[in-house]
DNA sequence: TGGTTGATACTATAGACAGCATGTC
DNA sequence: CTATAGTATCAACCA
């Protein structure tokens, strides 16, 4: 921090033109003093400037953005907080709902929780992910006609090559919708923030300063070389990973590892037991041991990954990557906040997710494969310093160290240079992009934000690119954009921009015009019912669901697959629109062999192993799948309608990974895969059959008084324990609830159509 | 012959947003 | 194009 900010840390919480109410809130949180760049940004925030506030994480800059968001509020209007991460707006969410005692409402926004538009036009506030407000953008929700204030997390993340663009085209809507708007973009150290805050108009504030020191340094021979040219000798030995670990610990502080591959991620903290092992108190190992049970009261089936990861938690280490699903990912995490883990070896989930911070953080790898390019290649400067940033817990470091480790001396000198001591990236438009443009080109159009060239050009050039770079560059992509569009029948031919129905609905669906397109192209080669393979191939063909890995010897026996369904598949390899080669169209065979194995009931474990992917993949797909089905419905529905109803019933089997024959049970609140199984193994097939059965009977089964209670009220059953008992000879439940066999009883699950899922 | 070591070839590779209408174990 | 760690395979080598 520079002299002058240091002199401004006094700045006092009681000291500002803040409502008495508000001041109370923020003083019973325990902020009473202001860091200095909150203080610098906080004057003009609110006095309902623009800011943009370019600082390290943990920097206090979320509170400059609530108090911002609180005066918009407090003022009659509205405030919408823009996060990239669902897991990011929960954390702004449940912050922000400290301030209901103000009298006002917080709402969220985000694809596994949503607001009924009725309710969102009661909310002062909003919390949404950018994908999210565009949606509402394309939909022209009266809500945001009255927005005062908006917020822009981690506004850096615009330089992302898939994602950037949305939150590019939103602001920039959300701007030329209220030219008075007010925008507060929080952003991590770029290197043209000064080009960014002259975009949105605001006064910019950058800083270095963090609450916690950080010292950032590269390790070499047992000595850590920081960029203040100081530097510090490491005692005993080993590996420099184990070393640089094991001495953190040893002062009181933990470390977090930052790797490039999952299976490093994993091997690593295995590795690291030794060493982490023999700091631990026999306290913390029992504490280990409670995170260890947690981790399988989840009651989520045991994967191999899973059980690899409880056994490490009682040694104090752990990974974190994306194959655990999400309550896997926060035992974890909270195991580490509580200090448990003395030692975390993550993949970059980690990095730009919620604020997980070490003493130490360990930077082991600075190249990352590029599936693209099909190579490692170098991790931008920003999100190295990003990791860097993880390090030093507030109120228990005394200061936070950030290690990259070098090989010999020439990496030294170059990780100095490029990545620490360096400015990081600038941030640049990735809106210029085909396959940006053909989604938001689309989107402008169909939602009316642009009916004629003029108006679309006038668009363009109100966006970051059109700030930044001459239009012109956009051109020649628009233009061939434009002519796929009107080729592919989402846009009208003529000189005006008018959507069709077809493109209307891609738009409204979210759904990129290219998968609306494989999945049209797939309902037309099905007019007379589908097989779930080849339309979960179709979906899985699609670039909205990211395919999977190929492994060594999946591909014989996928080619084998695909010939076995080579006349029923909805998308063939040299017709498909992406003209994509074999080895993706295989991969989304295995998409589709996964999609099956769940909707067959497999059970988690074997399908994780079957394909090796983590229960967390698993989640991923079909979370992704059940949303392109839903598209794939309603596009049934307008091009193809017999077949709608059976998608629709395909949909339901891939939320809940089930047969045919739980459709019915599964419409029960409270029933899934599991407890649908389970009545059905019993002899209860549908809800009519629960009518009749007794309460003792389903609590026998579902092993809840409470849940049996429910869903005999939802059947419209008197919940009186005498009623007549069902037929006798379903199976007597034992144990748990049993899980599926691997294998289907005899039916082929491939030997009917779709249709007749849904007589 | 059996076992060890070493050269070489081969394999695999981060993350996560959206529709809709409310609740999986 | 800008890679690397872990693992499998097989030949060379030694006792």
């Amino acid at each position: 921090m520079t002299r002058r900010e240091a002199a401004k840390v006094g700045v006092k919480v009681a000291d500002l033109p803040l409502p008495p109410e508000l001041l109370k809130i923020l003083e019973s949180g325990g902020i009473q003093t202001l860091y200095p760049p909150q203080a610098a940004a906080l004057g003009p925030a609110l006095a309902g400037k623009s800011v943009l506030l370019a600082c390290p994480t943990a920097s206090g800059k979320s509170l400059v953005a609530y108090l911002a968001l609180l005066r918009a509020a407090l003022a009659g209007k509205t405030g919408l907080y823009l996060v990239p991460l669902r897991a990011l707006a929960q954390e702004k969410f449940d912050d922000l709902d400290r301030f209901k005692a103000l009298g006002l409402s917080v709402g969220i926004s985000m694809g596994d929780y949503d607001l009924p538009p009725r309710t969102l036009e009661k909310l002062d506030i909003l919390v949404a992910t950018s994908e999210k407000a565009d949606a509402l953008l394309r939909k022209g929700a009266p809500w945001l006609e009255r927005l005062g204030c908006v917020v822009a997390d981690e506004i850096h993340l615009m330089r992302d090559r898939d994602r950037g663009p949305t939150l590019e085209v939103s602001l920039t809507r959300l701007r030329r919708l209220r030219p008075d708007l007010q925008v507060v973009a929080l952003s991590a150290t770029v290197g043209n923030a000064r080009e960014l805050a002259d975009w949105l108009k605001a006064e910019l504030i950058e800083s270095d300063f963090r609450p916690v020191p950080l010292k950032s340094g590269v390790y070499l021979d047992g000595r850590i070389t920081f960029t203040d040219l100081t530097a510090r000798d490491l005692t005993g030995g080993g590996e420099p990973v184990h070393r640089l670990v094991r001495t953190v610990i040893e002062e009181g502080g933990q470390a977090l590892v930052f790797v490039n591959t999952r299976r490093a991620s994993e091997q690593l903290a295995l590795a690291l037991v030794p060493t982490v092992r023999s700091a631990l108190t026999a306290g913390e190992r029992a504490h280990g041991e409670e995170a260890a049970s947690r981790l399988s009261g989840l009651g989520e089936e045991e994967t191999e990954g899973v059980r690899r990861l409880a056994g490490l938690l009682p040694n104090g280490v752990a990974f974190h990557n994306a194959a655990l699903t999400n309550p896997e990912r926060r035992v974890v995490e909270r195991a580490f906040r509580d200090r448990i883990l003395k030692a975390l070896v993550a993949t970059p989930t980690l990095a730009a997710g919620i604020n997980l911070p070490a003493r130490r953080v360990i930077v082991r790898d600075t190249t990352r494969y590029d599936d693209r390019v099909g190579m490692q290649t170098a991790i931008p400067a920003l999100e190295i310093q990003q990791m860097c940033g993880r390090a030093g817990r507030p109120g228990l470091d005394p200061s936070g160290e950030a290690v990259l480790i070098a090989r010999h001396e020439e990496e030294l000198t170059r990780y100095l240079d490029d990545y620490l001591s360096a400015g990081p990236e600038e941030v640049r438009s990735q809106l210029a992009s085909e396959s940006s443009l053909r989604t938001h080109l689309l989107a402008l159009v169909a939602s009316g934000a642009a009916s004629t060239e003029l108006e679309l050009r006038r668009f363009f050039e109100s966006t970051f690119f059109g700030h930044t770079q001459a239009i012109e560059e956009m051109d020649a992509t628009v233009d061939a954009v434009r002519a796929f569009l009107v080729s592919e029948a989402f846009l009208e031919p003529g000189a005006e921009l008018k959507a069709t129905a077809f493109g209307h609905l891609t738009s409204e669906l979210y759904l990129d015009p290219m998968s609306a397109l494989v999945l049209r192209g797939a309902l037309e080669r099905a007019p007379l019912g589908v097989r779930p393979f080849p339309l979960l191939a179709a979906v899985a063909a699609t670039p909205d669901l990211p395919p999977l890995f190929l492994r060594r010897g999946e591909e014989r026996e996928l080619l084998a697959r695909f010939t076995d369904e080579e006349n029923e598949l909805l998308v063939k390899p040299d017709e498909d629109p992406l003209r994509l080669d074999l080895e993706f169209f295989l991969s989304t065979l295995k998409t589709a062999s996964v999609l099956e194995a769940w909707i067959d009931e497999t059970p988690i474990v074997a399908i994780t192993e079957r394909f090796q992917i983590g229960a967390g993949d698993l989640r991923a797909k079909v979370e992704d799948a059940d949303w392109l089905l839903f598209g794939a419905q309603r596009f049934a529905q307008k091009l193809q309608r017999r077949v709608a109803r059976p998608i629709d019933a395909l949909s339901l089997r891939v939320r809940y990974g089930i047969r045919e024959e739980l459709l019915d049970l599964v419409r029960l609140r409270g029933i899934g895969r599991v407890r649908g199984r389970a009545l059905y193994a019993a002899g209860i097939e549908d809800r009519e059959a629960l009518r009749s059965a007794s309460l003792d009977r389903i609590e026998a089964i579902l092993r809840s008084r409470e849940l049996a209670k429910s869903v005999l009220r939802q059947v419209g059953a008197t919940v009186d324990p005498q009623t007549k008992p069902v037929r006798a000879e379903g199976r007597p439940p034992e144990g748990a609830p049993a899980p599926a066999p691997i294998s289907p009883p005899q039916a082929r699950k491939g030997s009917r159509t779709l249709e007749e899922y849904h007589r």
